[in-house]
DNA sequence: CGAGGGTTTGAAGTGCATCAAATAGTGTGG
DNA sequence: CCACACTATTTGATGCACTTCAAACCCTCG
């Protein structure tokens, strides 16, 4: 545990605290704390009561639900700056989905009962907060769609897409990205199989030249990428309001 | 045009104006309009700037995404007490879909101009509206997870499911069901294909042996439906927080 | 009655999953 | 620094669910 006060300035900019006025959210902080937690570790479960919500400071969490049948889906996968357990508090269910560490990842808990109050006092927050959870909502339809109209070889090709830095979006240059988690949780976050995931990826690599190495993907003409992967997409790259970083 | 003062009482129960103060709520329906639409008039398309939302009093609306190549996702297909665009309006974007009548309907504008001083005066609306959204957003998931984890067959006795009373929900009697729309729309709204659908129902049909009549389908045992289409799903029936209906 | 859309049925094709096994990569203890 | 164990990733072969294409059927409505 760990006092929280110096990531102020990275949750002005990430979240919608930033709505906040200065005072309010270091009291905010002062009342929060941050703590490490390895891959693998659940920050919550299916079921459980919304006691706390967690801003991701750094690292990956995945939301997965798992079946009776005891499969999982991957919902997604957050980083930096995403708060988990919002939606929850505010639909005023339990969590219907598992957040577990999907690699090493600095964890800002916020009690729940903290957020009345700020709420009342604060409206701008409240708005803030509507604006993201509206926002998330549109990129969760994008994803349904994603899901139903593109193939495997899309979906991923929009997902590396989405790994470039937005200055490079109209390079001619070749752009090289670091896939930022293991492929078999990229295939999952994705909707399929590991293998379909490797094939996938090396259909893309045969006819856009991909260099590949490891995690280290070299894009030779973004350009080349939009056209091929959002052919079956409503969107123009690129079109992700919330991206991936 | 005619005048939506008689729908308070609807609106109340139904949609997140009900934490409006009845002054409020009575001023607000002074300026709005409800107007009929026929089935296949578009509400609004994607791309269009969001300078109402529309509530839903009767009638059902699906929303679309369209993409690049010419083919049609359906997101969502939605009924009596559904707020269309109030996302897209406190996301600040455009509208991302398209939203289209699928059974004729009747629909109350209100224009987004009268929606910044609404919630500026009235923190219980926005709250009521992030509540709202939160579980669209919770129900959106699973959705994700349905297409993820559920076959055609299993989605659709989901979908039946949805469309049983709750006050039925533990029957042990027959219970008649009726559609509530088009075969076809229900099988773009399920992510299938119409051939598929149908042969989905008549699976089903064998199985658990349902009547079906037209748009009239007789389930037997709703706890035997319940068993085989929750079984690949995260939840247990009744699981939907916003019904079909 | 006839036109046209909604629905069903059949036959064939396709993409992804599954199963199986090889290979590469990573961390561990010796 | 190496061998081992273990996991991640790739590759191949096969199966299945859903789609596609085609045609029949059915139902409603002018």
């Amino acid at each position: 545990m760990a006092s929280a006060i110096h990531y102020a300035a990275t949750l002005r900019t990430l979240t919608p605290l930033g709505a906040l006025p200065d005072a309010a959210l270091n009291t905010l902080l002062s009342q929060a704390h941050s703590h490490s937690y390895p891959k693998g570790q659940p920050l919550f479960n299916q079921g459980d009561a919304v006691g706390h919500v967690a801003i991701i400071l750094s690292g990956w969490v995945k939301l997965t639900r798992t079946s009776a049948s005891g499969t999982e889906a991957v919902l997604d996968v957050l980083s930096t700056g995403h708060i988990l357990g919002l939606q929850h508090f505010f639909a005023g269910t339990p969590h219907p989905c598992h957040a577990i560490v999907a690699e090493d990842a600095e964890i800002l808990s916020i009690s729940a009962t903290l957020l009345p109050p700020l709420l009342a006092q604060h409206p701008a927050l409240t708005l803030a907060f509507l604006q993201t959870l509206a926002q998330e909502k549109n990129a969760l339809e994008q994803e349904l769609e994603g899901r139903a109209l593109q193939n495997a070889a899309e979906r991923l090709g929009c997902f590396l897409l989405r790994l470039v830095p937005p200055a490079q979006h109209k390079s001619t240059q070749p752009i090289e990205i670091k896939l930022p988690f293991d492929k078999t949780l990229i295939a999952a976050r994705l909707g399929m199989k590991p293998e379909t995931f490797s094939r996938a990826l090396a259909s893309l690599k045969k006819e856009l030249n991909l260099r590949i190495n490891g995690s280290h993907i070299t894009i030779p003409r973004v350009g080349v990428l939009t056209k091929q992967s959002c052919a079956s997409c409503s969107g123009v790259f690129p079109c992700y309001q919330r991206n991936c970083r």
